[in-house]
RNA sequence: CGGGGUGUAGCGCAGUCCGGUAGCGCACCUGGUUUGGGACCAGGGUGUCGUAGGUUCAAAUCCUAUCACCCCGACCA
């Protein structure tokens, strides 16, 4: 059916192609229809949370049209300047665009069109973890401490865990996380190695005290979680669970539009053996990763590892012998003293590790790495020991701890301190250092771990090249649990010969929110958002340049038209000029957008744009379904 | 918790040094003219100047205390 352009604006005009009764509805626009209709249809059933379309499918069958999809209906509160205290691009662009606004600091409330992009990405996450075998749970919120005590997290948890009583003055959590929890659940439900192997997961809100909240949704008190819990016969189970939801992750991620890292990670307070963390590389990531550019080797820096490759230095051994350094403390200063490198020092640092002294020996150029030090004196707290204690151990101030000492003191050392020649370090006596220092001469190896953080330009542990720096944020992380919570907890299940054995577990997150931030982190441009087509809140948004009630009732059948089709669209109805509505358009960042405007009511031709492109295409009327089907079908499979 | 900074209208800010009873831009409301990339005219202030004390004839401004928020650091299943 050909446009006549003499008569574009007749009502009825595209009865052929709009479905389903499509222009029997009433109009909301009309002045006389009151607006309260849609609140009628809110208040009647569950509208929370409402699932978006049909599982599996991006064009919904049949138009369930709603009114409130207009502007003039809707809420997108967009800010025209940048608020003042948002620091980085994800977060500015969320409030500018009307997507969350903050509720204090570290919670956020999500306004409809941002709780629209939320729950595209939950629907996704849902998707690949049904598809996966997992299996969806709701777990409480207010978790007594009797389930924390169980597990000894009670007391290990520390203050991020926020801690609440209630009236009868009986202790809960708000939960950080619910391995407990779904370890409990799982003990009272299941009790045979038929029911096994189980993943059992949720969506839902975790509560952590952050000590600093920052980047908006990113680091946040208040966030959403996806958790699963793996549980097991044995180990080749929990490989398989393991293996199941890193292909899901994988597949969750690039539905999402996003690129992600996946390193290997420690295994934190958690216990257990693999661990991957899903990273997305950005500027205002908190971790610190590094990369092989010539294996497949990638890590976190908490864990990476790398060859050492320090020479044992040239010449003769010296003499050990004491030289006076009036205040020279830190390591720069002693570079200066000494006119040499900061490698030759041997840097002792007292640390407290689960309240017992320990020193860490490590060469002077390089950082202790606190993580890798907890785990190789298997200690579950390590902290700088204070002065008073150094003193007491040493016997000399703050600066001038060393190995060389006959004091009783449990020492560790990192192996490049093997290879240590004519080294100089601290000589446990205000102000005097020893130089010419030698291992195993002037002092026993007793203890050798990776103990410092590899940095850029370390070499690969696998292949020796130097390796990349660069900074992530972590969206997901998987692991391998073991039998920490099943033995705890006392979960058991019969095996085939009757015998009462421990399940092991694997455990796998996604921040939610965080992802989304991370969408909005990779795209975005400098006049907004640009939604990939899998997460947008709306898969197209059709913007009104219209002067007279004629041409307005011509767009409002574009509307019904697309809507009727059962395309997300969001319709920008408002009395503003076209600039205003181009940069909210630019701004929230559908990836279609459809101009109706003069080149229509002139030529019946509607202007198609992609958010992603700068060009803009003409299209007839009676192709303009067929093109925008395209288009979504185009984007859609650029993210699957 | 340590260091730095900021709290004045929905948002961005000026006014604080030097006390005199609150202002600018945008947004918002009313009427009109406009309408293809953040229009214009006319009218409208929507504010316990973060909070509580104190000094003073008079406090956004000076003093004291306190709270909140942001940035850096420490910390972080």
């Amino acid at each position: 059916m050909g446009l006549d352009p003499h008569h574009p604006l007749r009502r009825g005009h595209f009865g052929a192609c709009i479905h389903t009764g499509s222009l029997k509805r009433p109009r909301i626009s009309s002045p006389e229809k009151p607006p309260y209709q849609f609140i009628l249809v809110k208040r009647k059933g569950p509208v929370y949370p409402v699932r978006v379309g049909n599982t599996g499918t991006h064009i919904k069958q049949s138009g369930a049209r709603t009114r409130t999809m207009r502007f003039t209906r809707y809420l997108v509160p967009t800010l025209r300047e940048d608020p003042s205290d948002a620091a980085v691009t994800s977060h500015r662009l969320m409030l500018r665009a009307g997507l969350i606004r903050k509720e204090s600091a570290g919670m956020y409330l999500y306004l409809p069109l941002g709780f629209r992009a939320l729950r595209k990405i939950i629907d996704i996450v849902r998707e690949e973890m049904e598809r996966a075998g997992a299996l969806e749970f709701l777990m409480p919120e207010l978790t007594s401490a009797d389930l924390w005590r169980e597990s000894g997290r009670w007391e290990a948890m520390g203050r991020e865990m926020i801690r609440i009583k209630d009236r009868n003055g009986q202790e809960y959590a708000l939960a950080p996380t619910h391995e407990e929890a779904f370890t409990a659940a799982v003990r009272s439900i299941v009790s045979s190695y038929r029911d096994l192997p189980l993943n059992a997961y949720q969506i839902n809100t975790k509560f952590r005290d952050e000590i600093r909240p920052r980047y908006g949704v990113m680091r946040s008190k208040e966030f959403i979680m996806k958790d699963a819990y793996s549980f097991d016969m044995d180990e080749e189970g929990l490989e398989r669970s393991y293996q199941a939801m890193r292909r899901a992750y994988r597949n969750i991620f690039s539905r999402c539009g996003i690129d992600t890292i996946p390193v290997e990670a420690d295994t934190g307070s958690m216990g257990g053996s693999d661990s991957e963390e899903f990273m997305v590389a950005s500027e205002v990531g908190e971790e610190v990763l590094l990369l092989c550019p010539d294996c497949a080797y990638k890590a976190n820096q908490e864990r990476a590892e790398y060859k050492r490759t320090e020479p044992k230095g040239g010449g003769p051994a010296e003499e050990l012998r004491v030289v006076d350094t009036p205040n020279v403390k830190t390591i720069d200063e002693l570079a200066a003293f000494f006119k040499c490198g900061a490698e030759r020092f041997l840097k002792s640092l007292i640390y407290l590790a689960d309240g017992k002294p320990v020193m860490a020996v490590v060469p002077g150029d390089r950082e202790i790495n606190e993580v890798k030090l907890k785990n190789a004196l298997g200690a579950l707290e390590v902290e700088l020991a204070p002065d008073s204690v150094v003193e007491d151990v040493t016997g000399a101030p703050v600066g001038f701890a060393g190995p060389v000492t006959k004091k009783k003191i449990r020492a560790i050392f990192d192996p490049a301190i093997s290879n240590a020649h004519n080294a100089i370090t601290g000589a446990n006596e205000r102000d005097r250092h020893f130089a010419g220092v030698n291992p195993e001469r002037d002092f026993q190896i007793t203890e050798q771990a990776d103990i410092t953080s590899a940095v850029k330009g370390d070499a690969c542990p696998r292949c020796g090249a130097a390796m990349n720096e660069r900074k992530g944020i972590e969206v997901g992380h998987i692991f391998k649990l073991g039998y920490k919570y099943t033995k705890s907890m006392n979960l058991t299940v019969l095996d085939e010969s009757g015998k009462a054995v421990h399940p092991i577990m694997g455990c796998y997150g996604i921040g939610v929110n965080r992802t989304m931030a991370a969408v909005i982190e990779q795209h975005n441009d400098e006049k907004g958002i640009v939604w990939p087509m899998t997460v947008a809140p709306f898969q197209a948004h059709l913007v009104a340049i219209a002067k007279t009630d004629e041409e307005t009732a011509a767009v409002d059948e574009i509307y019904d038209m697309l809507s009727g089709a059962g395309i997300d669209v969001l319709y920008d109805d408002r009395r503003a000029s076209a600039g205003v509505k181009f940069a909210d358009a630019d701004l929230i960042g559908m990836p279609i957008r459809v101009t109706v405007g003069k080149s229509y009511f002139k030529d019946g031709e509607i202007e198609v744009k992609l958010r992603s492109e700068s060009e803009a295409k003409r299209v007839p009327k009676d192709e303009f379904l067929g093109h925008i089907r395209g288009l979504i079908e185009k984007e859609w499979g650029r993210y699957t």
